[in-house]
DNA sequence: TTCAACAATGATAATAATAATCAATATGCC
DNA sequence: GGCATATTGATTATTATTATCATTGTTGAA
Protein backbone atom coordinates (compact mmCIF):
# COMPACT_ATOMS: atom_id res chain seq x y z
CA UNK A 1 0.00 0.00 0.00
CA UNK A 2 1.16 3.40 -0.82
CA UNK A 3 1.94 6.21 1.63
CA UNK A 4 -1.25 8.29 -0.02
CA UNK A 5 -3.44 5.24 0.95
CA UNK A 6 -2.17 4.39 4.18
CA UNK A 7 -2.91 8.31 4.99
CA UNK A 8 -6.75 8.16 4.11
CA UNK A 9 -6.71 5.37 6.06
CA UNK A 10 -5.59 6.42 8.96
CA UNK A 11 -7.39 9.89 8.60
CA UNK A 12 -10.55 8.20 8.29
CA UNK A 13 -10.23 6.40 11.30
CA UNK A 14 -9.18 9.22 13.09
CA UNK A 15 -12.19 11.51 12.29
CA UNK A 16 -14.55 8.33 12.96
CA UNK A 17 -13.13 8.35 16.55
CA UNK A 18 -13.21 11.99 16.86
CA UNK A 19 -9.33 12.19 17.36
CA UNK A 20 -7.20 15.24 15.18
CA UNK A 21 -4.54 15.34 12.67
CA UNK A 22 -1.57 16.29 14.01
CA UNK A 23 1.64 16.95 12.38
CA UNK A 24 3.35 14.42 14.63
CA UNK A 25 0.53 11.53 13.27
CA UNK A 26 1.82 12.23 9.83
CA UNK A 27 5.15 12.25 10.60
CA UNK A 28 4.86 8.93 12.40
CA UNK A 29 3.04 7.19 9.75
CA UNK A 30 5.11 8.47 6.91
CA UNK A 31 8.37 7.10 9.07
CA UNK A 32 6.13 4.09 10.17
CA UNK A 33 5.46 3.00 5.92
CA UNK A 34 8.82 4.18 4.97
CA UNK A 35 10.64 2.03 7.54
CA UNK A 36 11.20 -1.51 7.51
CA UNK A 37 8.56 -3.73 7.31
CA UNK A 38 9.15 -4.82 10.90
CA UNK A 39 10.79 -2.08 13.15
CA UNK A 40 10.24 -1.67 17.26
CA UNK A 41 9.21 1.45 18.98
CA UNK A 42 12.91 2.05 19.97
CA UNK A 43 13.83 2.23 16.76
CA UNK A 44 10.92 4.36 14.84
CA UNK A 45 11.26 6.82 17.85
CA UNK A 46 15.31 7.00 16.78
CA UNK A 47 14.01 7.30 12.75
CA UNK A 48 11.87 10.20 13.90
CA UNK A 49 14.21 12.15 15.95
CA UNK A 50 15.98 13.21 12.86
CA UNK A 51 13.29 14.77 11.40
CA UNK A 52 11.47 16.08 14.56
CA UNK A 53 13.97 16.36 17.00
CA UNK A 54 10.89 17.79 19.35
CA UNK A 55 9.00 14.48 19.55
CA UNK A 56 8.48 12.47 22.53
CA UNK A 57 8.80 8.84 23.48
CA UNK A 58 5.43 8.37 24.38
CA UNK A 59 3.82 10.12 21.06
CA UNK A 60 5.20 7.58 19.16
CA UNK A 61 4.26 4.70 21.51
CA UNK A 62 0.64 5.78 22.05
CA UNK A 63 0.73 6.02 18.34
CA UNK A 64 1.77 3.00 17.00
CA UNK A 65 -0.86 1.76 19.29
CA UNK A 66 -3.31 4.13 17.29
CA UNK A 67 -1.72 2.72 13.83
CA UNK A 68 -2.65 -0.69 15.32
CA UNK A 69 -6.09 -0.14 16.15
CA UNK A 70 -6.76 1.39 12.72
CA UNK A 71 -5.44 -1.71 10.91
CA UNK A 72 -2.80 -0.23 9.28
CA UNK A 73 -0.22 -1.94 11.63
CA UNK A 74 -0.04 -5.47 13.74
CA UNK A 75 2.20 -6.06 16.66
CA UNK A 76 3.89 -9.18 16.82
CA UNK A 77 5.78 -10.60 20.17
CA UNK A 78 8.96 -11.97 19.49
CA UNK A 79 10.07 -14.33 22.54
CA UNK A 80 9.61 -12.88 25.83
CA UNK A 81 11.22 -9.26 25.50
CA UNK A 82 10.88 -7.71 21.71
CA UNK A 83 7.42 -6.31 20.30
CA UNK A 84 7.85 -5.43 17.23
CA UNK A 85 4.75 -3.64 14.86
CA UNK A 86 4.69 -4.61 11.51
CA UNK A 87 2.99 -2.91 8.25
CA UNK A 88 -0.17 -4.88 7.63
CA UNK A 89 -2.24 -3.53 4.70
CA UNK A 90 0.10 -4.10 1.20
CA UNK A 91 1.29 -7.14 2.90
CA UNK A 92 -0.98 -10.26 2.59
CA UNK A 93 -1.72 -11.94 6.43
CA UNK A 94 1.19 -14.64 7.20
CA UNK A 95 2.35 -16.73 10.50
CA UNK A 96 5.88 -17.23 11.29
CA UNK A 97 8.86 -19.52 11.57
CA UNK A 98 10.71 -18.23 14.72
CA UNK A 99 13.83 -19.81 15.31
CA UNK A 100 15.03 -20.13 19.05
CA UNK A 101 18.18 -19.63 18.20
CA UNK A 102 19.15 -16.48 16.30
CA UNK A 103 15.77 -15.39 16.73
CA UNK A 104 15.13 -14.70 13.00
CA UNK A 105 11.97 -15.14 11.51
CA UNK A 106 10.20 -16.16 8.18
CA UNK A 107 6.84 -15.21 7.09
CA UNK A 108 4.84 -18.33 5.67
CA UNK A 109 0.91 -18.13 4.66
CA UNK A 110 -0.74 -21.83 3.82
CA UNK A 111 -4.54 -21.30 2.77
CA UNK A 112 -4.92 -24.87 3.55
CA UNK A 113 -4.42 -23.85 7.65
CA UNK A 114 -6.08 -20.38 7.20
CA UNK A 115 -9.67 -22.78 6.06
CA UNK A 116 -9.23 -25.01 8.27
CA UNK A 117 -8.71 -22.14 11.34
CA UNK A 118 -12.03 -21.21 10.29
CA UNK A 119 -13.33 -23.86 10.44
CA UNK A 120 -12.32 -25.18 13.86
CA UNK A 121 -13.56 -21.61 15.12
CA UNK A 122 -17.24 -22.29 13.34
CA UNK A 123 -17.54 -25.84 15.36
CA UNK A 124 -17.04 -24.26 18.64
CA UNK A 125 -19.17 -21.86 17.74
CA UNK A 126 -16.81 -18.95 17.54
CA UNK A 127 -16.79 -15.70 15.58
CA UNK A 128 -12.87 -15.93 14.08
CA UNK A 129 -11.92 -12.22 13.84
CA UNK A 130 -8.07 -12.38 13.74
CA UNK A 131 -5.43 -15.27 14.80
CA UNK A 132 -1.72 -15.34 15.38
CA UNK A 133 0.29 -18.82 15.07
CA UNK A 134 3.90 -19.09 15.28
CA UNK A 135 6.38 -22.37 15.01
CA UNK A 136 9.22 -22.19 17.04
CA UNK A 137 12.38 -24.72 16.24
CA UNK A 138 15.47 -24.12 14.41
CA UNK A 139 15.77 -22.41 11.01
CA UNK A 140 17.67 -23.33 8.17
CA UNK A 141 21.71 -21.91 9.49
CA UNK A 142 21.30 -23.12 12.79
CA UNK A 143 19.56 -26.80 12.89
CA UNK B 1 -0.02 -37.13 34.94
CA UNK B 2 0.21 -38.05 38.31
CA UNK B 3 1.51 -35.86 41.32
CA UNK B 4 4.56 -38.94 41.26
CA UNK B 5 5.29 -38.95 37.78
CA UNK B 6 5.66 -34.92 37.61
CA UNK B 7 7.68 -35.23 40.09
CA UNK B 8 10.28 -38.09 38.62
CA UNK B 9 10.02 -35.94 35.13
CA UNK B 10 11.53 -32.70 37.27
CA UNK B 11 13.46 -34.70 39.47
CA UNK B 12 15.74 -35.83 36.28
CA UNK B 13 15.84 -32.71 34.86
CA UNK B 14 16.89 -31.12 37.49
CA UNK B 15 19.35 -33.92 37.77
CA UNK B 16 20.60 -33.43 34.56
CA UNK B 17 20.89 -29.77 34.82
CA UNK B 18 23.02 -29.98 38.27
CA UNK B 19 20.31 -28.44 40.03
CA UNK B 20 19.07 -29.27 43.42
CA UNK B 21 16.05 -30.91 45.13
CA UNK B 22 14.68 -28.58 47.78
CA UNK B 23 11.47 -28.63 49.81
CA UNK B 24 10.03 -25.53 48.10
CA UNK B 25 10.51 -27.13 44.51
CA UNK B 26 8.42 -30.06 46.26
CA UNK B 27 6.35 -27.67 47.29
CA UNK B 28 5.41 -26.11 44.51
CA UNK B 29 5.53 -28.54 41.49
CA UNK B 30 2.85 -30.41 44.31
CA UNK B 31 0.87 -26.85 44.50
CA UNK B 32 1.30 -26.49 40.73
CA UNK B 33 -0.08 -30.21 39.64
CA UNK B 34 -2.76 -30.09 41.99
CA UNK B 35 -4.30 -26.63 41.41
CA UNK B 36 -6.41 -25.12 37.87
CA UNK B 37 -5.41 -26.30 35.09
CA UNK B 38 -4.27 -22.82 33.94
CA UNK B 39 -2.99 -20.24 36.89
CA UNK B 40 -0.83 -17.19 37.23
CA UNK B 41 2.02 -16.99 39.30
CA UNK B 42 0.41 -14.49 41.54
CA UNK B 43 -2.09 -17.60 42.30
CA UNK B 44 -0.10 -19.78 42.84
CA UNK B 45 2.23 -18.15 45.36
CA UNK B 46 -1.40 -17.31 47.54
CA UNK B 47 -2.10 -21.08 47.35
CA UNK B 48 1.47 -21.81 48.16
CA UNK B 49 1.67 -18.76 51.32
CA UNK B 50 -0.78 -21.01 52.99
CA UNK B 51 1.40 -24.11 53.48
CA UNK B 52 5.00 -22.25 53.29
CA UNK B 53 4.70 -19.46 54.95
CA UNK B 54 8.00 -18.29 54.38
CA UNK B 55 8.09 -19.09 50.74
CA UNK B 56 9.13 -16.04 48.60
CA UNK B 57 7.68 -14.86 45.38
CA UNK B 58 11.12 -15.06 43.19
CA UNK B 59 11.11 -18.82 44.13
CA UNK B 60 7.22 -19.33 42.84
CA UNK B 61 8.92 -17.07 39.62
CA UNK B 62 12.20 -18.58 38.98
CA UNK B 63 10.77 -22.49 39.76
CA UNK B 64 7.47 -21.95 37.09
CA UNK B 65 10.17 -21.24 34.67
CA UNK B 66 12.06 -24.52 35.28
CA UNK B 67 8.88 -26.18 35.36
CA UNK B 68 8.12 -25.03 31.66
CA UNK B 69 11.87 -25.89 30.91
CA UNK B 70 11.56 -29.63 32.11
CA UNK B 71 8.33 -29.89 29.78
CA UNK B 72 5.55 -30.23 33.06
CA UNK B 73 4.29 -26.79 32.46
CA UNK B 74 3.85 -24.26 29.73
CA UNK B 75 3.40 -20.54 29.71
CA UNK B 76 0.46 -18.66 27.90
CA UNK B 77 0.39 -15.21 27.39
CA UNK B 78 -3.68 -14.21 27.29
CA UNK B 79 -3.45 -10.40 25.36
CA UNK B 80 -1.15 -8.44 26.79
CA UNK B 81 -0.72 -8.35 30.45
CA UNK B 82 -1.85 -11.73 31.57
CA UNK B 83 0.73 -14.94 31.33
CA UNK B 84 -0.75 -18.30 33.02
CA UNK B 85 1.12 -21.29 33.19
CA UNK B 86 -0.78 -24.66 31.94
CA UNK B 87 0.00 -28.10 32.98
CA UNK B 88 1.54 -29.69 30.06
CA UNK B 89 1.74 -33.66 30.73
CA UNK B 90 -1.71 -35.51 30.55
CA UNK B 91 -2.91 -33.17 28.21
CA UNK B 92 -2.83 -33.12 24.99
CA UNK B 93 -1.21 -30.43 22.89
CA UNK B 94 -4.19 -28.21 21.62
CA UNK B 95 -4.58 -24.40 20.82
CA UNK B 96 -6.72 -21.47 22.41
CA UNK B 97 -10.02 -20.17 20.74
CA UNK B 98 -9.57 -16.56 23.36
CA UNK B 99 -12.41 -13.98 23.02
CA UNK B 100 -12.11 -10.16 22.97
CA UNK B 101 -14.54 -9.70 25.04
CA UNK B 102 -15.08 -11.37 27.74
CA UNK B 103 -11.51 -13.02 27.87
CA UNK B 104 -12.26 -17.00 28.67
CA UNK B 105 -10.78 -19.43 26.34
CA UNK B 106 -11.36 -22.67 24.77
CA UNK B 107 -8.68 -25.23 24.06
CA UNK B 108 -9.21 -26.66 20.57
CA UNK B 109 -7.35 -29.13 18.35
CA UNK B 110 -7.46 -30.37 15.12
CA UNK B 111 -4.79 -32.99 13.66
CA UNK B 112 -5.10 -32.02 10.20
CA UNK B 113 -3.70 -28.63 10.94
CA UNK B 114 -1.46 -30.36 12.90
CA UNK B 115 0.14 -31.99 10.15
CA UNK B 116 0.23 -28.68 7.60
CA UNK B 117 2.25 -27.05 10.41
CA UNK B 118 4.79 -29.60 10.30
CA UNK B 119 5.03 -29.94 6.64
CA UNK B 120 4.81 -26.14 6.23
CA UNK B 121 8.00 -25.78 8.41
CA UNK B 122 9.63 -28.72 6.20
CA UNK B 123 9.23 -26.74 3.25
CA UNK B 124 10.94 -23.75 4.90
CA UNK B 125 13.79 -26.02 5.38
CA UNK B 126 12.66 -25.15 9.47
CA UNK B 127 13.02 -27.63 12.06
CA UNK B 128 9.48 -27.01 14.28
CA UNK B 129 10.16 -27.61 17.66
CA UNK B 130 6.95 -26.36 19.13
CA UNK B 131 4.11 -24.30 18.30
CA UNK B 132 1.30 -21.44 19.19
CA UNK B 133 -1.51 -21.04 17.37
CA UNK B 134 -4.29 -19.06 19.00
CA UNK B 135 -7.74 -17.41 16.78
CA UNK B 136 -8.93 -14.64 18.66
CA UNK B 137 -12.83 -13.13 18.30
CA UNK B 138 -15.63 -13.56 19.66
CA UNK B 139 -17.05 -16.81 22.31
CA UNK B 140 -20.66 -18.03 22.00
CA UNK B 141 -21.81 -16.02 25.50
CA UNK B 142 -20.55 -12.59 23.08
CA UNK B 143 -20.95 -12.87 19.44
C1' DT C 1 29.25 -38.60 59.16
C1' DT C 2 31.53 -34.57 58.13
C1' DC C 3 33.04 -31.22 55.06
C1' DA C 4 33.58 -28.20 51.44
C1' DA C 5 31.69 -26.55 47.19
C1' DC C 6 28.15 -24.33 45.46
C1' DA C 7 23.08 -24.06 44.26
C1' DA C 8 18.77 -22.11 46.27
C1' DT C 9 16.25 -19.11 48.89
C1' DG C 10 14.02 -14.83 50.10
C1' DA C 11 14.27 -9.99 50.54
C1' DT C 12 15.08 -6.37 47.93
C1' DA C 13 16.63 -3.55 44.20
C1' DA C 14 17.14 -3.07 39.23
C1' DT C 15 15.18 -3.22 34.53
C1' DA C 16 12.31 -2.37 31.12
C1' DA C 17 8.00 -1.85 28.71
C1' DT C 18 3.85 0.26 28.82
C1' DA C 19 0.42 3.31 30.83
C1' DA C 20 -1.07 7.43 33.39
C1' DT C 21 -0.64 12.37 34.64
C1' DC C 22 -0.74 17.06 33.58
C1' DA C 23 0.40 21.75 32.17
C1' DA C 24 1.12 23.84 27.80
C1' DT C 25 -0.14 23.77 23.07
C1' DA C 26 -2.49 22.71 18.71
C1' DT C 27 -6.61 21.45 16.16
C1' DG C 28 -11.06 21.71 14.23
C1' DC C 29 -15.68 23.11 14.31
C1' DC C 30 -18.81 27.05 15.00
C1' DG D 1 -11.26 34.35 15.24
C1' DG D 2 -12.54 31.90 19.36
C1' DC D 3 -13.78 28.12 22.19
C1' DA D 4 -13.88 23.32 23.57
C1' DT D 5 -11.03 19.79 23.88
C1' DA D 6 -7.67 16.40 21.95
C1' DT D 7 -2.58 16.07 21.74
C1' DT D 8 1.90 16.60 23.00
C1' DG D 9 6.09 15.83 25.63
C1' DA D 10 8.19 15.44 30.01
C1' DT D 11 7.74 13.01 33.74
C1' DT D 12 6.09 9.76 37.00
C1' DA D 13 3.64 5.45 38.00
C1' DT D 14 2.82 0.75 37.34
C1' DT D 15 3.74 -3.84 36.42
C1' DA D 16 6.09 -8.05 35.28
C1' DT D 17 10.24 -10.06 35.17
C1' DT D 18 15.15 -10.37 36.26
C1' DA D 19 19.35 -9.59 38.96
C1' DT D 20 21.79 -9.16 43.37
C1' DC D 21 23.51 -10.96 47.46
C1' DA D 22 24.01 -12.53 52.17
C1' DT D 23 22.40 -16.54 54.33
C1' DT D 24 20.92 -21.21 54.31
C1' DG D 25 20.47 -25.87 52.46
C1' DT D 26 21.91 -29.70 49.55
C1' DT D 27 24.96 -32.90 47.55
C1' DG D 28 28.80 -35.71 46.54
C1' DA D 29 33.17 -37.14 48.11
C1' DA D 30 36.47 -38.16 51.62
Amino acid sequence: MGISEAKEIFSIYLKKKGLRNTSQRDEILHAFITADKHITVDDLYNVLKKRCPDIGYATVHRNLGLLCESGIADEIKIGNKMTKYEQKYGHKHHDHLICLKCGNFTEVNDERIEKLQDKLAEANDFKPMRHKMEIYGLCKKCK
